[in-house]
DNA sequence: CACTATTTTTAGACTAATCTAAAAATATTT
DNA sequence: AAATATTTTTAGATTAGTCTAAAAATAGTG
């Protein structure tokens, strides 16, 4: 049980294989790494190499590449971290949804076991980070909950805002000029047929919003 | 006007000549620059020559080097970054004092006037960090406080605990059994002639230290 | 199934930051 | 001020992380 310092550069490579391997099950491919780290392939290869060598993917030639359990666990605190201190952005700097991940991406490669656990309870273990996604705990244990777009509801459906999924600085301060918040409670009233708008209620208000708009819309059903 | 981005290792450069010609008026020494960062006089010798041309520090062969007023700038905005981040760590995170120089230098780095601004005002536009360090404002403007030794006192003088000279685990550790804390109030009452031990009066309480401790702490006269 | 297209890897180069060993400059000492 | 010691710089090597261009492997298509 070695802890071994990673740089920034193997942290974001297992990262993106984390985040890569969660919708598919198949192995991650090299070229899907480099477009979501923004180098390039070989840079990949080279570094897929390297973590295998580390015992943190399964790597073969060809045929992309895997986190195994310690390289998932390694991933996962990034993860955590980055969460967290997104949530320490918004809650208590000030920050808004679009600006929190820039410096979070900097933030998670803060190296300090101490900062992170206290930073968790500074916050009061939060459970979520500010675009609804779940925050790991210590062990690497993460506690998905469904989200579905509010544009997949049916009317009568409730459901709770837990996240977007266009987290562009636009879209978020539409949200906030409707008072559309994390936690609010939102309820299909009803579909427009010749637009598909939607007519929700919200918390105590009603409004109507685009389908454009709910299909960015993430909520768990209640 | 331009920002330019700085490497970690240049910003540690340029930290490092700002404390380095904090007490001595003249350029600093290659070695003494290596010293301080733990490297070795080549590596010294090629980073003064990148900062001299992207204009930071002054250099010229076998001077030794200065900071430039946008050099100055630099080292104090990235001093400001770390004592914020020392307060918070240990006014929010229960750090203590030896705790949070390591974590404090990474924190250093992260990039984002807007983190730094914040957290500041969060902290509540605090003026010493928890060593008794003055905390230099966005300009770049730090008001240095004359702090003296204990040891330096005369019987009768009255002073504020303002910082440490060893920030070792061992010392501070002695200080928090002791409760003496940043910002106690401190007399000095009398001093033994064998052994040369301090009795002084600390808040309601006496109590006598070893002058090899007072020669540790840090006041400023009142 | 053979041919083409795509993906991935290899090979070789570049930059930043470091090092060691040797040369050059400066400082100290007698 | 000459000899010696110290400091600093140069020269050349190394490692990590990246790149481009070309080769190799895999996947897709008629």
């Amino acid at each position: 049980m070695f802890v071994v310092m990673l740089s920034y550069a193997e942290e974001n490579h297992l990262k993106a294989i984390f985040h890569l391997s969660i919708d598919e099950n198949k192995d991650v491919a090299t070229n899907a790494i480099a477009k979501c780290l923004k180098t390039k392939a070989p840079s990949v290869t080279d570094m897929l190499k390297k973590l295998s060598d580390k015992q943190l993917v399964t790597y073969k030639k060809y045929q992309g590449a895997l986190l195994t359990e310690e390289g998932r666990k390694t991933a996962l605190n990034i993860i955590r971290k980055h969460r967290l201190w997104e949530v320490f952005l918004v809650e208590k700097l000030n920050f808004n949804w679009s600006e929190v991940h820039e410096v979070a991406e900097q933030l998670e490669h803060i190296k300090s076991k101490k900062l992170t656990n206290e930073l968790d309870k500074f916050l009061g273990y939060p459970t979520k980070d500010p675009h609804g996604d779940p925050i790991p705990n210590t062990a690497g244990f993460i506690k998905y909950t469904k989200k579905l777009l509010l544009s997949n509801l049916q009317i009568g459906d409730k459901g709770t805002f837990v996240g977007v999924k266009d987290s562009s600085s636009a879209f978020l301060k539409f949200l906030d000029k409707r008072k559309i918040a994390l936690g609010s409670s939102i309820e299909i009233l009803h579909i427009e047929d010749f637009d598909e708008s939607l007519n929700i209620g919200m918390d105590q208000n009603n409004l109507t919003i685009s389908m454009k708009s709910a299909n960015n819309i993430y909520i768990t059903k209640i």
